[in-house]
DNA sequence: GCGACAG
DNA sequence: ATCTTGTCGC
């Protein structure tokens, strides 16, 4: 019941296990870094996927991943499903995905909105071997797909003008992997890059269109919200 | 060898 | 990521 085509939940390509070493890992990433699409539209979303994750420990230990689903224009909040579990992988930069990733699918089998666009706390392809957890994860969903990260991880930059809206490209040895997007008047800006199936512009305007107010767009704080209620009993 | 390093 | 009240600034 979990797999005929009238199942409500969702489904995604299960690309492969998570129990890698750290060298399999990076060795993963450089090879689904080339099935990434940096290209695509999307017109009118009905339905705007957030997703965060609440670890406890720098090892291992506890957490919970949240996916939330909002729907648009109104960015009210229509359905939201967390996973409480074991995160057996520990923090390594470059490798955030294999740490996060196992809760979060599982809390995305059991959403019931379909969204047309996804925006995951953490980077896209501004990432070493340019697949990000936001990236990575858009290769599973095959749904477009944003990174939205709050600090930046490889890459060189300009600060962008204080104002809201404005930007400067994230370079790494002469490529754009992404923005440094400034989505609240003086307030420090956040890094946007490309996760799957659409452009760098298009994902700099809808991050800038789910901004209410806030330096994280809603979806982001939403999730980053439903995750964050079960801190209390994350240890 | 030294510094950097999403969450 | 997480521990956490008041406080400075637009």
């Amino acid at each position: 019941m979990t797999s005929n085509r009238y199942n409500r939940f969702m489904h995604f390509n299960r690309l492969h296990d998570w129990n890698l070493t750290t060298a399999q890992a990076r060795d993963l990433q450089n090879r689904l870094a080339l099935d990434v699409c940096r290209l695509g539209n999307v017109a009118e979303p009905r339905f705007i996927a957030g997703i965060d994750v609440s670890s406890p420990l720098r090892a291992r230990g506890m957490g919970t991943a949240a996916v939330v689903i909002l729907e648009y224009p109104g960015l009210e909040l229509v359905e939201t499903q967390t996973v409480r579990g074991n995160i057996d992988f520990p923090y390594v930069p470059g490798l955030l995905t294999f740490r996060e990733a196992p809760l979060i699918l599982q809390a995305f089998e059991k959403i019931t909105h379909t969204p047309d666009l996804i925006i995951v706390d953490g980077q896209g392809i501004a990432h070493p071997r340019r697949l990000g957890i936001a990236a990575h994860l858009g290769l599973f969903f095959d749904i477009p797909t944003i990174g939205c990260a709050k600090s930046r991880l490889c890459g060189t930059y300009i600060e962008p003008a204080s104002e809201a809206g404005n930007f400067t490209e994230l370079l790494d040895n002469g490529e754009s992997i992404g923005v440094v997007l400034r989505t609240k008047n003086n307030v420090k800006p956040l890094f946007i890059s490309v996760g799957n199936k659409i452009s760098i512009d298009d994902a700099i305007f809808w991050i800038m269109r789910c901004c209410r107010g806030y330096r994280l767009p809603e979806p982001i704080r939403f999730a980053h919200q439903a995750a964050g209620n079960f801190k209390s009993e994350n240890n």
